[in-house]
DNA sequence: CGTTGATTTGAATATCCTCAACGTGCGTGG
DNA sequence: CCACGCACGTTGAGGATATTCAAATCAACG
């Protein structure tokens, strides 16, 4: 256990983190470490990891919320369904990021959370969190923080999906993906695609097959290599100028 | 003053409310009515009102989020822009919701928010609602809810744009004011529109010309009636019909 | 009235989707 | 170890939906 001084506060660190410390270190969005006795009580209130095989879900459309969700291995989609039967994506989560929160308005689930892979994530009850949060100014803040996040996330989506055309939609993905997991300290050049095809559509708002030959497209124009779900980003300026609406 | 007693709490109604208590009142999730101590202190927090003609900006892209506003009298619009100068609306706002949410996040606004008519906000400062907010669990909570509420808000936009078609993104878009108005206490079957058919293209993620199209179509079909932006709805079923993908 | 901006309507076009066939990778079981 | 089946991915041809371009109409306002 070492101590740290700063002008604002005394940072803790701990030698041997707590698996879940990781997931409010690295995305929550200030500061990135935090006074000893918060983290501690940050601690406690997420006591249980959950893990799930792919494909199994975390929490259904319809269910009271009783917990949000930081993903702490693995990843995730959060899936929006209608009475008819449709279904769209309207997110991917990665390590750090929080699922679940959408239900704060009526205390009750409106997506489905499921595994895209063999994953983990830690729970957090809303209650817990709340209380306390009132005590912690540093949680609080941090929760707007996440929450509003997690919302212009969402905007800018709404974006993509009434604005770009489908090789922009597609060239922003690639991107963001690269954003992300370069924020995790991971190779923002050549990643591997969690998701299916027809996954990638759903979220973009496009079929399989648009995101099919798109990937081909870009393969052959050399902005990027693609082998199934292997990722090289070859040309990021390219993918750039994409989004410009440069045909 | 008059004092209500209910098994929960002691509510507390003014006889001549504050202009922002409806915000509150009508929009926030629960309580409705809310105990008199902190009902005094909720109006606290929202001194100013802020008075915009048509047109006007509330505030902008970019600019640091000291405040979140909420609607206190006619409607708004939220833009997302993109470097190459393309523009979206994602959302319209009436009385007793909240603008500027998503700043939240870096403490940037990362919208414009624009009045559709003259119109009124109330200004809350970021920092002391958050300061009240830990002394008060139900304003917290009502915080959450109310954020949670534009995030699921979002996600049910993202499903429209990605996985709907435009006579059914029309129709919802219809049915969803109707709704808003209903909430507010205005009749849901006829109003006026406060936004052309760009910007209802716009946030739909279509072109005014195909807005004008379908809304001819829905008028030839019986289902509204349509004089410009004076609206209408004759036929809420056959509307709804729309929703559940039959053409 | 005439001008301006918003809306409606039509015809041609582009983008993306549907349907369909084929290829590839991978695990299972012979 | 190979063959098979199955899920996923690629590719092509034709078609549907929404866009683009263009023109006409309407409403508001000086």
């Amino acid at each position: 256990m070492l101590m740290k001084s700063t002008p604002a506060a005394t940072i803790h660190r701990l030698d041997k983190p707590h698996p879940c410390d990781v997931c409010f270190q690295s995305r929550f969005c200030l500061p990135i470490a935090l006074p000893a006795d918060e983290l501690n009580r940050m601690r406690d209130i997420m006591q249980n990891t959950v893990r799930l095989a792919k494909g199994e879900r975390l929490f259904e459309s319809g269910q009271s919320m009783e917990k949000v969700y930081s993903v702490h291995a693995g990843s995730f989609k959060s899936v929006v369904g209608s009475p008819d039967g449709r279904q769209q994506i309207v997110g991917f989560h990665v390590p750090g990021e929080l699922m679940g929160l959408e239900g704060f308005s009526t205390r009750v689930y409106m997506t489905d959370a499921l595994a895209l892979e063999d994953s983990e994530a830690c729970e957090i009850d809303v209650r817990t969190l709340e209380n306390t949060a009132r005590e912690l100014p540093t949680l609080q803040h941090q929760i707007h923080c996440l929450i509003g996040n997690r919302l212009a996330r969402a905007q800018q989506d709404q974006f993509v999906l009434g604005s770009m055309q489908a090789d922009e939609r597609l060239a922003r993905f690639l991107l963001d993906l690269s954003e992300r997991y370069k924020a995790r300290g991971l190779s923002p050049d050549a990643f591997v695609l969690r998701m299916s095809r027809e996954e990638i559509g759903s979220y973009l708002g496009l079929k399989l097959e648009t995101v099919s030959r798109l990937m081909s497209r870009f393969h052959q124009a050399g902005l990027v290599q693609v082998a199934q779900r292997q990722v090289r980003i070859t040309d990021r300026d390219g993918l750039e100028e994409l989004l410009s609406h440069e045909a």
